[in-house]
DNA sequence: CCTTCGCATCGAAGCGCTTCGACGACACCG
DNA sequence: CGGTGTCGTCGAAGCGCTTCGATGCGAAGG
């Protein structure tokens, strides 16, 4: 059984090879009636284009890397759902994707981007000071980030708006007539790592609360339930009157409603509490939380567009930054 | 800049193209002095071979495809686990892989397979009636299974031995004194969709019991706090006597944990709970869980390797069945 | 009626690599 | 000292595709 080739379409619908060629790129206008011989001979013979090949004639291969982060600790939910959101939007494009993880460093894209094996790039959780930065530049294949280096100049990154989804969980809290908000984030570890969603939540947290006035108080927090049992505990003998609980993070988020439960305080009746998380995690805490969506299939869906149209040729913005959006559930009143 | 290219090498070395190649594949002897100068010049010129060309001429592609469930409801942090082992084992065979999402079905496997895009295909979470499985024999090139499809007759398969990992929770807990054990498992939809490896936990969990004497209680369970909270209850109302719980449901263990706090049950004083999950799961959880760890690394390890045994022409067995292995934590007495 | 033009199609030249057969050079044997 | 290998290297033929320039043809124009 031996592959079908385009020559052997070309034998059987009658034309040359190179007619058949045009006939599936449309880079050529061909007539209806040879057009529709071809593709039925494509059909009948069940030709499926050899993937070498035309990325070496075409110079394109039609695949592009994604670059994960494997490391522990990662919000897996979150990444799932972007890598899921990237593979379907390159296939809207007629691309394949090419999984990565990010221990590969800056070697492995190089091998990937100078072997042509790929066309371009998208990395995931880059960080502040990120070594595979600097190479990212110097490659000619375009890459499109999620999330931002300490310099962006040159680069094109994604992410949400962190600090508005920090911001936007003040807002709301204080309009429900909440005074005493206090954030309880990330573990320490992701601050010192300097990926900066992290920060940038913190940072957009801080200056809403000021800006209307509130005091701040927002603190890292760990994931597993004794020490999230203990950082409520510890807030909630600092600042009695504490009303409004903002949790970036997801591990802890459930760990938080329980260890409210445990303290006597009920939700939300004595304190009300916010999460920025996936919706599902949010929808199956008890009670369900109110919260701010990472829409991690957007981040994905939208990083693909540009890298298209990057290795279109098109100018893309430097940074584009998804707007969260808040849902109420049953967790603040 | 142009594009490094093997006649590049060939030239700076002062060889023929084709005795780079051979120094490169090392499938010709080649005299040492020749080698390292061939290598020198590799190094100063920074060549990297085409991918394109090599997979056209050579006929492999050295690239798998790596075929991911999606929806949702899938395990996470076990599937993330399991892709990354299965990245970094292909790596070390100077494999890449090309990830694929579950949806795009038979079609999108003929595609890749077709055009040589790819030289094996791995799939995971395989159903009992999945519509893959048939195509997958009729394809020449190679694939590994993760899961039982009903025949697994000529294919390769690989997973966990749930049934063993079902009864090692049952011994476990009946070698501590425990008489009256219940299962939580996943949720019903899982069941109905006959991926297989939750009845088989089932199974293996009823016949141990069995063989000891004991009358087997295993219910499906669903994931959000509330409705794990009501299984619970019910369960307890039902059998007031019931002193160990198994539960193989990720989403579900830590609820569990919560709702027997809940219902005024001491963990592990009045009732011992196993888990099957993975091992941070069961860390995290408080009191940590006693657990049956899912080797979702070991298990995409051995898929990959098994896959390049076929990829080199050697017989391998038609099913392997990782051992499950149990870790005693604070859960269980 | 002959030229001009545009459309549809063809043929051939690569793309960068692997691999096969050939060929010197040299050592070894009888 | 001429045959017979062996070792290391070379040249050339593809692999299956895209793309460029060329070409045949009918319609439009003078």
């Amino acid at each position: 059984m031996r592959t079908v080739t385009i020559a052997d379409v070309a034998k059987h619908a009658g034309v040359a090879v190179s007619t058949v060629s045009y006939v599936l790129s449309g880079k050529r206008a061909i007539s209806a009636t040879t057009r529709q011989r071809v593709l039925e001979s494509v059909r009948t013979l069940g030709y499926h284009p050899n993937a070498g090949a035309r990325a070496l004639a075409s110079k394109r291969a039609n695949v592009i890397a994604l670059v994960l982060p494997l490391r522990a600790g990662m919000n897996l939910p979150v990444l799932m759902q972007f890598a899921t959101s990237v593979v379907t939007t390159a296939r809207q494009y007629d691309h394949d994707v090419l999984l990565m993880t990010a221990d590969e460093g800056p070697d492995g894209l190089r091998r990937v981007a100078a072997s042509a094996l790929v066309d371009g790039l998208l990395l995931m959780d880059v960080e502040i000071h990120d070594p595979r930065v600097p190479l990212l530049r110097e490659l000619t294949e375009p890459s499109v980030l999620i999330g931002f280096p300490a310099d962006p100049e040159g680069l094109t990154c994604v992410d949400l708006d962190f600090a508005r989804a920090g911001a936007l969980c003040v807002d709301h809290l204080v309009d429900l007539g909440h005074r005493e908000i206090a954030l309880l984030g990330a573990p320490r570890v992701v601050y010192e790592r300097g990926t900066g969603f992290a920060e940038r939540t913190m940072a957009g947290f801080a200056d809403e609360m000021r800006r209307r006035g509130l005091v701040p108080d927002a603190r890292p927090c760990e994931e597993s339930f004794d020490e999230v049992y203990e950082a409520v505990k510890l807030l909630l003998e600092e600042r009695p009157g504490v009303s409004g609980i903002v949790v970036h993070n997801e591990s802890a988020a459930g760990h938080v409603l329980g260890a409210l439960r445990m303290l006597g305080r009920r939700v939300p009746e004595d304190v009300s509490v916010v999460a920025i998380c996936p919706d599902d995690v949010a929808e199956r805490a008890g009670p369900a939380l109110t919260s701010v969506l990472i829409p991690a299939g957007d981040v994905g869906d939208q990083a693909v567009r540009l890298l298209m149209a990057k290795l279109d040729g098109q100018q893309v913005p430097q940074s584009t930054l998804l707007q969260p959006r808040l849902t109420v559930r049953e967790s603040t009143r």
